[in-house]
RNA sequence: GCGCCCAUAGCUCAGCUGGAUAGAGCAACGGACUUCUAAUCCGUAGGUCGCAGGUUCGAAUCCUGCUGGGCGUGCCA
């Protein structure tokens, strides 16, 4: 039972009635959860803006409204409170009821979704032979939690990791392995040198790059070291405004000083790692065309070349099984994995299909898609003919159209791509998939400590696999100690505390990307990553061992409590929190739906969990001395934990019975 | 230059899309383990919601301008 969509029914025909309107959706948005428990458990704000338009006082309408809407089974108490807030509190009597029925199904009172829809989800989409970093987090796991919460939520999903399987990294491997390849490493372990060679070119690229930048670099400094001597040279005017603005002038031109010698450091700093190792910099030197011969070794492969081809077959399955690794780890599953070379032979297709549509046409040698509303072009055929990821993913939405007719697709992408999916959009809706929804859920950049996106010294970004081990050894010296100082002995085998410290690190990271607001920017920091305390997935699960703990002490026969049918009892306020809670499941999940925003989910359980808290210590249980007050409490104690545990697996995180 | 996004407690972030006295976590300080798990609980302290206007019964939330920051901006993905 959904109590918010329950009043908004209740409400809806009386709101016609008194504002005589017939849409009245926007005085439905206005009763939702009190701010305050004060003031009940749910308010209706609609009475003063419709005062206004009816020329009545606001608190006359309340009233109007309350006299004629039916409560009198769901509410126990009805106020007009302040300038005219219809002030709600649900019914003991009520909620006890809808407890009960939520105890006795397994979808915990949520129903299931009366229209189920297609959804489409693309999320994760790593280039593979990269080793994935802590830039793939989110993606992944935002993607998967909303992939969950859809399902159960009744709609059919497909979750398609689009890999990136077929772009210039892969051309960069073939060269690294043309010129490179450690025959021996490579027999121990494919991946691994394949990622070796990865860098190394990715590195050498950079050196050229970085020498043939370093003129230009002296150059911008030369210019901004004029304008600040410029602007150091003007005599102050004596007027107070001028005087401010011209300083703010010199201020700002010094920072933008300062950020050119950076540059030029950062540059210096890439030709010096190499130079200063031998082997390195005698392989930049025999390879000084690098960056071009990299591109022409994917070009080549584009086009067939039969050499090309047979490596890129060897390497991609073994780098596929690879990745496949964290996934594993992760708990993350797709439905399919067509990669963009999946799509690779309809691109010619895709663009011959917008000519003859009158989308695409040749400008300064590409085919382009102009669009009224941007500047600048859809490009989906370089001048030398190579297609791009535009290119793909228009033949990406044609198959997706052609094999599961989608109502929505959602690109779980962050946000520096905005621009590329609006004009993506544009052009499917008005070239081959006119009637789809397509959204793209776009995150937030994540950042160091100094507001910049997130990198090592060394310009690489932090492994993924190496957080994710880190999280599980912290997790497994916390399970560890906590055991070992247990007054009545440790309890748990070795076995055991691996397994806890396994489902505790992963849920920690897990949970700290998935409790942001998906759309800002966040700070990363390990600290905060394996934080296992305070307003984490670790809160829940503890909050879940110690319903089990209940269970396991009290010798609780589970069945014959979910079973049975006695009362439950809110005689005590925590108890009346806690069951209130448990209900709004519900509305938690349609929240998450409703924008695609899995931290209202991690909200919802942090809210239960700390009112489950509040009742554990406040509500003894096995200790209660009224059997029909102990029953109930076992009751609230196995909804909790149920939901908690479910809650978590829509975020795709665990539970254990002991921690 | 143009476009998009952001600015909330010392730090990291929520704030249900306009509601009542702006909330958490961390850090700090003070309490609670012979008690169903102290990875917890209770309490104290901490705010001009970047600045200035506007819209209205009511603004952290909507609009305009400004300041500061991030990102994008024709052949990378």
């Amino acid at each position: 039972m959904n109590i918010l969509a329950e009043l908004k029914n209740r409400f809806r025909d009386v709101l016609a009635e008194v504002s005589g309107e017939t849409d009245v959706q926007n005085l439905l948005d206005m009763i939702k959860p009190a701010q305050d428990a004060r003031f009940g458990d749910y308010q209706a704000n609609c009475a003063m803006p419709l005062g206004k338009r009816l020329g009545k006082a606001p608190r006359e309408v309340a009233e109007e409204i309350l006299n004629k809407v039916r409560l009198d089974d769901l509410c126990s108490q009805t106020d007009i409170a302040g300038p005219g807030f219809i002030n709600l509190t649900i019914d003991d009597q009520w909620i006890t009821s809808q407890v009960n029925t939520a105890g006795n199904e397994s979808r915990l009172g949520v129903a299931a979704n009366a229209n189920p829809q297609t959804f489409i989800l693309d999320y994760s989409s790593p280039n593979v032979a990269k080793p994935m970093h802590v830039g793939h987090i989110r993606s992944t796991v935002i993607g998967d939690s909303l992939a969950r919460t859809l399902r159960f939520l009744g709609h059919q999903v497909i979750a398609d990791n689009h890999l990136g399987d077929w772009g210039t990294q892969f051309g960069m491997i073939i060269y690294g392995y043309k010129h490179f390849v450690d025959a021996e490493a490579y027999q121990q372990h494919e991946v691994r040198e394949l990622s070796r060679l990865y860098r190394l070119v990715n590195q050498l690229i950079d050196y050229w790059k970085s020498k043939g930048g370093v003129a230009a670099q002296q150059e911008e400094i030369a210019r901004r070291e004029s304008i600040v001597a410029e602007l150091e040279s003007v005599e102050p005017s004596g007027d107070k405004k001028e005087d401010k603005k011209q300083r703010k002038a010199l201020g700002r031109a010094r920072d933008q000083l300062t950020q050119a010698r950076q540059s030029l450091d950062s540059l210096n700093a890439k030709i010096q790692t190499v130079e200063s190792d031998e082997v390195l910099h005698q392989q930049a030197q025999a390879h000084p065309d690098i960056a071009r011969s990299a591109l022409l070794e994917t070009a080549q492969l584009h086009e067939g070349d039969a050499t090309n081809r047979q490596l890129w077959e060897e390497f991609l399955p073994k780098c596929r099984e690879d990745i496949q690794r964290v996934y594993a780890r992760l708990s993350v599953e797709f439905d399919v994995e067509y990669g963009e070379s999946f799509y690779h032979e309809m691109l010619p297709g895709v663009v011959s299909g917008l000519q003859e549509a009158g989308l695409a046409s040749e400008s300064e040698g590409a085919q382009c898609v102009f669009l009224d509303a941007f500047e600048t072009p859809m490009i989906v055929q370089k001048s030398d003919g190579a297609f791009l990821y535009a290119t793909t993913d228009l033949a990406t939405i044609e198959y997706r159209m052609q094999q599961w007719q989608a109502d929505e697709i959602l690109y779980v992408v962050d946000h520096r791509q905005s621009e590329h999916f609006q004009k993506l959009f544009a052009v499917a809706n008005a070239w081959n998939a006119p009637q789809v929804q397509m959204h793209h859920i776009s995150f937030g950049t994540v950042l160091d400590e100094s507001g910049r996106p997130y990198k090592t010294r060394s310009g690489d970004a932090v492994g993924l696999e190496g957080l994710l081990d880190e999280a599980v050894n912290k997790a497994y010296e916390v399970v560890s100690a906590n055991d070992d100082s247990k007054p009545n002995g440790s309890e748990l085998s070795e076995e055991t505390r691996r397994h806890i410290a396994d489902v505790v690190g992963h849920g920690a990271i897990k949970y700290a990307d998935l409790s942001h607001n998906r759309t800002s920017d966040y700070v990363f920091s390990y600290d905060k990553m394996m934080a296992l305390e305070g307003n984490t997935a670790t809160y829940m699960q503890y909050s879940y061992a110690r319903v089990q703990s209940i269970f396991r002490k009290g010798d609780v026969d589970l069945d014959g409590l979910r079973q049975s049918d006695s009362a439950i009892l809110l005689g005590h306020a925590a108890e009346r929190a806690l069951a209130m809670m448990i209900l709004r499941y519900s509305e938690a999940l349609e929240q998450v739906v409703e924008d695609y925003r899995p931290n209202q989910l991690t909200n919802y359980l942090f809210d239960l969990a700390k009112r489950f808290s509040s009742f554990f210590e406040q509500c003894p249980v096995l200790k209660s001395e009224d059997e029909a007050i102990k029953q109930s409490r076992l009751k609230l104690c196995d909804l909790t934990g149920r939901v908690i545990a479910h809650g978590l697996d829509l975020l795709g995180i665990g539970v254990v019975d002991q921690m």
